[in-house]
RNA sequence: GGUCCCGUAGCUCAGUAGGAUAGAGCGGCAGAUUCCUAAUCUGUAGGUCACAGGUUCGAUUCCUGUCGGGAUCACCA
């Protein structure tokens, strides 16, 4: 249903009826042919570079070759004009019956159209979200949970075999605060006395029930035990509590992982999976000792100039070699990823999708390093880094203290304006762009607010149909029925409304491929803006109106038309993870 | 100092795998409501695409360098 691919197929036929050779007399390279939509309606419907892009290697004019080109798409059926302008551009103009018929196949295929085959089943993992089982989530984490989990949506949408996988950091030092912080409350639980948190552990008091808990279950016995075992227990539980907490935060935002992986089984066993992963990367000769130089700013007080477990990273893309073993003895968290990494692959993975914050950015390229290590270069890992999000509140900045646990949590945002404009605003940026999130612009009803503006598209769609129920009782229409006579869709502003939805099926395709899920929110709003416009058409023109009580079958048609806007609408939404709702309240 | 990201209209930002006369919203100005939700729409003014080179038929887009803003920089996660 992609149009544009539909007709780089049919230029590319054309072009090849032309027996064009190159040069040296071989075969022309016709993949560089695309076919767009012109930045300018009034150049057309669609335009294609292809003549510009032939005319050098065929050794010909480009105007006359797209001269050519035009001669043979002219007897295309559903072409009604073509032309050659600027510098070579070959224009089309296709006919109202090809886009009647489009609008009919979109009809018929409701919420599945723009659904592709192009990820052609390729299997891929998009990680994202991990943040650290320490306590509950917080704004900061939204950003790249909203971000992972609409690119999972689109990538699965496109065609690709998707798992969408989060990644529990429950080994290593913090976690080990977070057992004491948590063994702290359960003593408070039991009465003790515990004065002041004491700094370097968790305030928040999100793990006093964790306490409490552990009374419940323990009674005084874990203060009976040698302090290790205890702790361990209530590490267990504690981590338990927080991922319950942070998976019901991710509910509240709509996110939902197929894998939670814990780091700790690379651990487990004398961290088994670690030592065999550091093996296989040592058979191909990628495991070195050696010496780090320090880093050349400012010197960390601590150096220790000291001979390490080094992979060699920079063998494969990185700046800077990556110690595997702490001064311990124990592993490094790069160690745990390497075995991670081994254990993706093994599962089947094609490809690899990080989904990090802007503060990981230094971690990117020894992860593409280790995949090149590790993989040979089979398995593609890419990483999509989301810059900050910095909060208002009309207009002041939001000032977060990590220090007094003082910060503004997930939830707090979610239910304060709600899901879907967080996870629309969320979206309402390129990824690597800084974003500024204002509670007040956000829950705002009005067209300043692009979740609003979408969402009343929507509502607006509904409306119609209300509208049509009571004045002409047309009352839940079928599909069929919606598109009989759409070929009555004769208006300027409807037939580029359907154009608009033409874009769809190709903008999928381009956001998945190019991993760039606002530009779905951007398109949305978009076709938000066109679909208000012909609503206010009929302001002026009472004969543009969608419900047009003296002329049943015309409102049929225009029927099917907001069915399809309202189709697309809702498809793009649900990617998004927002709802398409039927009224505004 | 190294690395990564960003620099587009007064403001906030898009710019669709290198294409045509660089777009939208806000703000400014001028308009539209006996009318399906005006919670919206129409028109208009406003840009040396940070700067300098390079590749190309063609660069906001790709490459190099400079300037400016942000993130990060053994062993933490």
């Amino acid at each position: 249903m992609n149009i544009f691919a539909d007709f780089t197929a049919r230029v590319i036929k054309a072009v090849e009826g032309l027996d064009l050779k190159d040069k040296d007399g071989g075969t022309l390279d016709l993949g560089r042919i695309t076919v767009e939509p012109p930045r300018d309606a009034s150049h057309g419907d669609l335009a294609t570079n292809a003549a510009m892009v032939l005319a050098k290697p065929a050794g010909q004019n480009p105007r006359a070759l797209a001269d050519r080109i035009v001669e043979a798409l002219r007897g295309d059926a559903d072409v009604s004009g073509a032309e050659v302008a600027g510098p070579g551009f070959v224009n089309l103009r296709l006919t109202d019956a090809f886009w009647h018929r489009h609008l009919t196949g979109l009809i018929a295929e409701g919420q599945d159209y723009g659904r592709s085959k192009i990820g052609d089943g390729l299997s891929v993992n998009v990680e994202y979200v991990s943040a650290n089982p320490t306590g509950p989530m917080h704004v900061g984490h939204t950003r790249g949970a909203v971000v992972g989990d609409t690119l999972a949506n689109l990538l699965g949408f496109a065609g690709y075999k998707v798992t969408k996988e989060y990644v529990i950091n429950d080994a290593g030092v913090q976690i080990d605060v977070l057992g004491r912080s948590a063994f702290l409350r359960y003593r408070e639980a039991l009465g003790d006395d515990i004065g002041e948190i004491p700094p370097g552990l968790y305030p928040g008091d999100y793990l006093v029930p964790v306490g409490q808990a552990l009374t419940k279950e323990f009674g005084r016995s874990l203060l009976q035990m040698p302090e290790d075992e205890a702790l361990a227990i209530v590490k267990d539980r504690t981590i338990d509590a927080m991922m319950v907490m942070i998976r019901e935060d991710l509910s509240l935002l709509n996110v939902h992982h197929d894998v939670f992986f814990s780091e700790r089984t690379l651990h487990a066993d004398n961290a088994k999976a670690i030592r065999a992963a550091i093996a296989d990367l040592t058979l191909k000769g990628h495991i070195y000792k050696g010496k780090l130089p320090p880093p050349k700013g400012e010197k960390p007080d601590d150096w220790e100039d000291r001979e390490q477990t080094l992979f060699r990273s920079t063998a494969v893309g990185d700046d800077m070699d990556r110690a595997l073993v702490k001064s311990d003895g124990s592993f490094t968290y790069f160690a745990a990823d390497v075995a991670y990494l081994k254990d993706k692959v093994e599962r089947g993975f094609d490809e690899l999708i990080y989904v990090l914050g802007a503060d990981h950015g230094g971690y990117v390229k020894r992860l593409e390093a280790l995949a090149k290590a590790v993989t040979d270069g089979r398995v593609k890992l890419t990483v999509l880094l989301c810059q900050l999000v910095k909060l208002f509140r009309d207009g002041e900045p939001v000032r977060m203290s990590k220090r007094s646990g003082d910060f503004v949590t997930l939830r707090e945002v979610v239910e304060e304006v709600g899901r879907d404009p967080v996870r629309f605003m969320m979206l309402y940026r390129k990824s690597d762009a800084p974003l500024d999130f204002d509670f007040a612009k956000v829950t705002e009803q009005s067209k300043d607010n692009p979740v609003f503006y979408v969402q009343y598209a929507s509502a607006r769609c509904h409306s119609i149909f209300r509208q049509a129920r009571e004045q002409l009782n047309i009352v839940d229409p079928s599909r069929q029925q919606l598109s009989a006579e759409l070929d009555l869709l004769k208006d300027e502003g409807e037939l580029a409304l359907v154009k608009k939805l033409a874009e769809y099926p190709r903008l999928i395709e381009q956001a998945a491929q190019s991993q760039e899920p606002h530009r779905l929110a951007f398109y949305l709003y978009d076709l938000a803006s066109g679909f208000h416009a012909q609503w206010n058409r009929g302001n002026d023109h009472v004969d543009l109106r969608f419900v047009k009580v003296n002329d049943p079958q015309l409102t049929y048609a225009r029927l099917g038309l907001v069915q399809a806007v309202l189709d697309v609408l809702s498809s793009g939404l649900a990617l998004i993870g927002a709802d398409a709702p039927t009224e505004m309240r």
